[in-house]
DNA sequence: CGCATACGCGCC
DNA sequence: AAACGGCGCGTTTGCG
């Protein structure tokens, strides 16, 4: 049974996910929750709270109870690892520096790099407070212009590990050995779940020393962890909600779709596109989701806002139908001042008709990113909720136990004997998990002992 | 002193 | 000047 509390915790942030949900009131809880319930039915939103959001509360709470293994002699020996490499790089910055200084201070570090060591500014940003930027995109633009900011690059990079992560990892390991977050299905504004205390969605990926953060967490005695991740899911769902001809070709074709992107505007053979032309594609195909300006896109692609404009205007004309679908959403919001996805899941945007620009601007990126992100949302939450029920119907709960949401993947731990067995019928229900129109959803899958081997 | 902000950065 | 959607968290800094 779900309380009421929680119900109305729920049923507010459906209906103003950006607001923020203090709870309390000593009001009658049953006739809060009824009237809420009457303005759920209203703006259309009874099928998201009775279909998705409240059958997913007991499987978070599950998630958060059982939670997931982690080594602690490894991440002891990892902070270890980390703090030799943190004192050469201290004592090589400082020595390059000519004095000592907070290297955690972005302010200070400003200060040793344009003021004392005269690195040329030229070209840097400056920050609201005045001082040039330290960022390592800005750290990495000046990296020949003194030996000072490779090692203080690297610095980052493990300090970031060492102090976020892998400290305190060790922390937050519970008796029973394993770590437990807090799943938030109230925590973000597109229907996405957040995880606090840690929070398991962020956990590194990309660099070396990343990854050995991912060998922390394993899999109990006799288990394994499985991800099912699913394959493209944005692209996917933006494909099928434009109804563009173009992509859903591609998509039924197989094909890779930021390759099939390049090809289209580069205007070469699908042979043809070379690593940077995809790698272009792949910024310009998430910046549409994402509402990306030719100023954005020119930034990340690392090309001309002149070349960027054209880039775009060619990728809108490709996918006349993405463009299309963006401006309907957006006149729509205008006279809605709210978004709602192909399930009801709604957004206000009150911003749509600011006359200030950059808020309108950013309103209408809510419009046509959250439709997305959200269905996205939606069909994850469905995963969950109807693997959820496979689990008890095939009486399994003791073999298979669901631990990570991180977005558009799942990450289950499964008894060894039966991951050949189970692993099938996850994939087979989390690509049926959701209908979407002209498009299938593909979904990968991986085994490993441990998070880094998935 | 505690707290909010700025900055920076990890993930999808 | 300006930067593209959604998060959570560690550290420094300045304010009350």
């Amino acid at each position: 049974m779900i309380n009421e509390a929680k119900k109305i915790e729920l049923a507010r942030w459906l209906l103003d996910p950006d607001s923020p949900l203090s709870q309390e009131g000593s009001e009658d809880l049953a006739e809060v929750l009824a009237a809420l319930e009457r303005r759920l039915e209203k703006a259309g939103l009874n099928k998201v709270f009775r279909e998705i959001e409240l059958p997913l509360v007991s499987i978070l709470e599950e998630m958060n109870q059982v939670g997931v293994r982690v080594d602690p002699g490894y991440l002891k020996k990892l902070s270890g690892e980390l703090n030799k490499e943190l004192e050469k790089l201290i004592k090589d910055i400082y020595k390059k520096a000519g004095e000592e200084f907070n290297l955690n201070s972005p302010k200070q570090l400003s200060a040793i790099l344009f003021e004392k060591l005269k690195i040329n500014p030229e070209g840097i940003p400056k920050k609201k407070t005045g001082a040039y930027s330290t960022d390592a995109e800005t750290l990495s633009f000046i990296k020949d212009r003194h030996p000072i900011v490779a090692p203080m690059l690297r610095y980052r990079e493990l300090y970031k590990l060492q102090s976020t992560y892998v400290m305190p990892l060790q922390e937050l390991i519970a008796k029973d050995g394993r770590i437990h977050t807090s799943f938030i299905q109230t925590g973000a504004a597109t229907g996405r779940l957040s995880s606090q205390h840690p929070n398991l969605q962020n956990i590194p990926v990309t660099t070396e020393w990343g990854k050995k953060i991912r060998g922390a967490f394993i899999a109990d005695k006799g288990n394994s962890l499985v991800s099912l991740d699913y394959s493209q899911i944005e692209l996917r769902v933006l494909a099928s909600v434009a109804g563009d001809p173009e992509m859903i070709a591609a998509f039924k074709k197989k094909l890779d779709i930021h390759r099939v992107t390049a090809s289209k505007v580069f205007n070469v053979p699908i042979e043809e596109v070379t690593k940077e032309m995809r790698n272009l594609a792949k910024t310009l195909n998430f910046g549409v989701i994402y509402g990306m300006g030719p100023n954005a896109f020119a930034h990340t692609g690392n090309i001309s806002v002149e070349e960027a404009k054209k880039f775009i205007s060619e990728y809108f004309s490709d996918f006349a139908s993405v463009k299309g679908w963006q401006e309907k959403m957006i006149n729509q919001a205008k006279k809605d001042k709210f978004v709602v996805n192909l399930n009801g899941r709604r957004r206000l945007v009150p911003g749509i008709t600011h006359p200030n620009r950059r808020f309108s601007s950013e309103a209408e990126r809510v419009v046509t990113n959250m439709p997305i992100q959200g269905l996205a949302a939606d069909i994850i939450k469905l995963a969950m909720i109807q693997t959820d029920e496979l689990v008890h119907k095939k009486k399994w709960q003791d073999k298979v136990r669901l631990l990570l949401s991180i977005h558009d993947e799942l990450i289950f731990e499964v008894s060894d004997k039966m991951v050949d067995e189970v692993v099938p019928e996850i994939k087979k229900v989390m690509e049926a998990a959701y209908k979407l129109k002209d498009v299938e959803l593909k979904v990968d899958s991986a085994v490993g002992k441990n998070w880094s081997e998935l």
